[in-house]
DNA sequence: CTATGGCACGGATT
DNA sequence: AATCCGTGCCATAG
């Protein structure tokens, strides 16, 4: 009666099908989350169980058998990436957190992304049961910079455990995104950060002790003084003072993701990413490793024994039932199709963009979202469905739109701004559209001037030579 | 007079 | 059909 067919060819290839797929397609994790929730609770013919683990690590999984992390590497070509799907595992920890009274469910559906929330839902597989409520006072005490003003002394006395139980808690805020969440202080904020940056990039040994010594000279900018108490020379603190101010930021909770500038949509700061990049080491010819999160763990079917009580429905139920397994199924074979586009979609994406997802926004190809569709030999609103309100987490921790894997200026916007960066004379925007010229991107003179704006960099009157001019100062 | 920003038009993209 | 984006023209500031 149901089959397993897989791709096109779906028995009724009813329009309530094709638009349910599209639907779904459309939707990013959180709300397929609340769809899958609402069916399950409505759906008797539906069945969830989440028994199915990875044997070797105990990773849940979407399907059975070994996970894709223990799996041995069998995909070694280059420009090849591994796409599969992994279920969101903290889906289970997030039920239990509703039960706090801190947080009514509503709050949590209405706001996803505030920012108490969005820490929890990651450090919540990790949490006890006893420690929860003293995340989520921590959590709720931060400031509007993410740091906790609050003393721990006073949230251990609320809450009559020993300190020590507080800063375990807080050690794991601080390591959740933003990274030094949670923390005393601008400083603290900036050493947690440099501790987990240097997990997996070298980082400049100096670093640690210019934040810990140095920590008001550097925010003075008091270069002269900062070197002379390091006994390093002032180019060298320079150099030091740029990467921290690249790559750490001391007020965790205005984190500057992706390249989000001037606080376009603050609430939309926090995403949780839909798709996770990561390199599976680090040779330069590494592949990647694409992992796209799934709402649930575990398996998700139609559940057999109603299919086979639906013979023996009450005459008054019959209807009702059948429709229910008619919905049931064909909701799990929608969610099918969407993994099956976003695996390929991800595959074709990882491949064309890696150079960008490796190296950075300077090597983004352009690429439409139509070829996209031609190339997956796909009609071009399934790729745009798919693409529009999703967050990929780059193997550098940034979190990005998917959108902006197909911005078409964004290679001649980064070229502009190193063309600027490097000018020794502030070049205006007719010099700079012919400098972009030559280097083969043809543009107008008015372009540049848009693209300027996009960057935040003022007009050539008003930079300086030599110095950075950088948008977020 | 030169450099820029605003408005609006047309073609490409979604 | 709706939206986005690059560009030209013109007004304005310096």
């Amino acid at each position: 009666m149901i089959l397993q067919t897989h791709t096109t060819s779906l028995r009724p290839l009813t329009t309530a099908h094709l638009a349910q797929t599209m639907t779904l397609l459309e939707l990013n994790g959180e709300q397929l989350r609340q769809k899958i929730e609402a069916e399950l609770a409505s759906n008797p013919a539906l069945e969830h169980f989440d028994e199915a683990r990875c044997p070797t690590c105990g990773r849940a999984l979407g399907s059975p058998g070994a996970c894709m992390f223990c799996r041995p590497a069998q995909n070694t070509q280059s420009d090849q990436a591994i796409v599969f799907i992994s279920p969101y595992t903290e889906y289970s920890a997030y039920q239990a957190v509703d039960e706090d009274d801190d947080y009514s469910t509503e709050e949590w559906n209405a706001q996803p992304e505030d920012l108490p929330g969005f820490v929890l839902r990651q450090i919540a597989p990790d949490l006890s049961s006893d420690d929860r409520p003293l995340a989520a006072h921590i959590l709720t005490s931060l400031d509007e910079d993410g740091l906790l003003r609050t003393p721990l002394i006073e949230i251990a006395h609320y809450h009559h455990v020993p300190i020590s139980r507080v800063e375990n808690v807080i050690h794991l805020i601080q390591r959740a995104e933003p990274i030094g969440v949670g923390s005393a202080n601008p400083q603290q904020a900036l050493l947690t950060q440099l501790e987990v940056l240097s997990e997996t990039q070298a980082v400049p040994r100096m670093a640690r002790c210019a934040i810990l010594e140095g920590m008001d000279l550097l925010s003075r900018r008091a270069y002269n003084e900062l070197a002379h108490l390091l006994g390093i020379t002032v180019l060298e603190v320079q150099r030091l003072a740029n990467f921290i101010s690249d790559n750490l930021n001391p007020y965790p909770a205005r984190a500057h993701w992706g390249d989000i500038h001037q606080g376009v949509e603050a609430s939309r700061l926090y995403i949780s990413p839909d798709v996770i990049i990561t390199r599976q080491n680090d040779t330069p010819q590494t592949p990647l490793v694409v992992e796209i999160l799934s709402p649930y763990a575990g398996i998700l079917r139609v559940n057999p024994l109603f299919r086979e009580a639906i013979s023996q429905a009450p005459a008054d139920k019959a209807d009702s039932w059948a429709s229910h397994l008619e919905q049931a199924s064909l909701l799990v074979k929608c969610i099918q199709q969407r993994n099956h586009t976003m695996v390929r979609l991800m595959q074709v994406l990882a491949k064309i963009q890696r150079l960008f997802i490796l190296e950075g926004d300077a090597y983004l190809v352009p690429i439409t979202r139509a070829q996209l569709a031609e190339e997956l030999d796909v009609h071009e609103s399934t790729v745009s469905r798919a693409v529009s309100g999703k967050a990929v987490q780059l193997p550098n921790r940034r979190i990005i739109l998917l959108d902006k894997f197909f911005d078409r200026s964004l290679q001649i916007r980064t070229t502009l701004r190193e063309l600027i960066d490097n000018e020794v004379r502030p070049m205006s925007d007719t010099e700079l559209a012919n400098k972009l010229i030559q280097r083969g991107y043809p543009v107008a003179r008015r372009t540049v001037a848009k693209y300027r704006a996009m960057e935040g960099i003022l007009p050539a009157r008003f930079r300086n030579p030599g110095v950075k001019n950088s948008p977020n100062e």
